[in-house]
DNA sequence: AGAGATTACGAGTGATTGCTCGCATTCGTC
DNA sequence: GACGAATGCGAGCAATCACTCGTAATCTCT
């Protein structure tokens, strides 16, 4: 659990160290933030985590994450302005460690790695992510989530995408653009289907499903790359 | 739209005709509903998966979904006792649809027909139903539904992974019941990831989409077929 | 130790929303 | 036309929930 309090500076809203001149008008006074302060952000986004993953984001209550976390409402809302900027610090994280765990598709050499290698290397801690940040799935692929989540999924997804594209064009340069990126469109949809089931999934039957997540996709670029 | 109001007694609550002796309990009067409640209905459940489709079941209000259909919030609670029964009413339809729409997979002879054949044939008319029915999605998909919503999504679930699984079974009959059953969960979870993108998409782009879905599952019994 | 800032509390507030109730209108039937 | 039943209305009630505020405890730094 709280597999984020580690990461890098989640939820830390501290306002970059600007010139000390005053700002013109939506500035904030830059709170200087206790030792204190950072646990408890760190235990309400823990909470706000379990939370949204137990009833996703439209019925989870702000009292109800504090009440997890073992702080009054008012605390909470010492640290977060809003509902809505607890879950956008939780998927600000999120996509920061998607995009770090998708990167080595970034540039992979067709020659040396196969897909089959490429995959099989990867998954695995996609997957160990997913499971161990539940909340992420139901924030990102649950749907309805609020504005400022959105601004981040959205072009999470977008880069996802053209990542896979890249991919297939890199395995395939003779494929025609149109296919290209339906395809990408598809294997990204089929990929945050199968998660859902990876996270529900008991642990032991984790390796097994990963191997069939690997296989699905493998099975349609097959098809994809040979008419 | 309202691809449901010639369907099958949608939203009929009509208690069946019982022995005329006074129930014990829980028994209502067995209204007699006229033609204009029958189309009050059918005007109330079309707005509700409009709104539903569009906002997703928690962020729809009832006052919504009255003001849609051109009728008062009390008009609406004349014909459903709350929200839920409007998502289950809608929902029941749906999956009865489904069931029918999904009844082709359930005897096939692998040696007059092959998957290939089947899925082509089939897909298409699914696809059509959810793009018609975008609600089917926002209820069943989107995880959050009520309580009576998902009384009947989990069955539907549980029923067409027993489909797939016999679907496969039939064309594999070697195959270890272990790696069926999983099979058909990826199969169903990955199905369950591309509609989304085929209900969204420009109606042009719909039929290559929809061979890509078949492509993907394909592709997939392929190497689980064949190891 | 003392000053000033941050942290913590939790009852309360305002807005939203599912739902009700009393009454007016329309329909089906004689 | 008349009567009972079904339909229709919409202001308003009660509950929920995001969020606030006054106050007190605790920390940091000199």
């Amino acid at each position: 659990m709280l597999a984020f309090v580690n990461g890098p500076t989640i939820g830390r809203v501290t306002a970059e160290t600007t010139h000390p001149s005053t700002e013109p008008a939506a500035a904030e006074r830059p709170r200087k933030r206790q030792a204190r302060g950072e646990r408890r952000i760190a235990q309400l986004l823990d909470a706000a985590g379990h939370v949204f993953a137990e009833s996703g984001y439209a019925a989870t209550t702000t009292n109800a994450i504090a009440a997890r976390a073992g702080v009054s409402p008012g605390s909470l809302y010492q640290y977060f302005p809003n509902k809505d900027a607890i879950a956008a610090a939780l998927a600000e994280f999120y996509a920061d460690s998607l995009d770090e765990l998708l990167a080595p598709f970034a540039a992979l050499d067709p020659a040396a790695v196969s897909l089959e290698a490429a995959l099989g290397a990867s998954l695995g801690p996609i997957v160990r992510f997913h499971r161990d940040n539940p909340a992420c799935l139901a924030l990102f692929i649950g749907g309805n989530a609020p504005g400022h989540v959105m601004d981040l999924q959205a072009p999470l997804m977008a880069r996802t995408h053209a990542r896979i594209e890249a991919l297939l064009a890199l395995y395939a340069p003779e494929l025609p653009a149109a296919r290209l990126e339906t395809g990408a469109a598809v294997t990204l949809a089929a990929y945050k289907g199968v998660l859902p089931l990876l996270v529900e999934a008991e642990e032991e039957r984790v390796p097994a499903l990963t191997q069939e997540l690997g296989d699905l996709l493998l099975g349609y670029f097959d098809r994809l790359l040979r008419p």
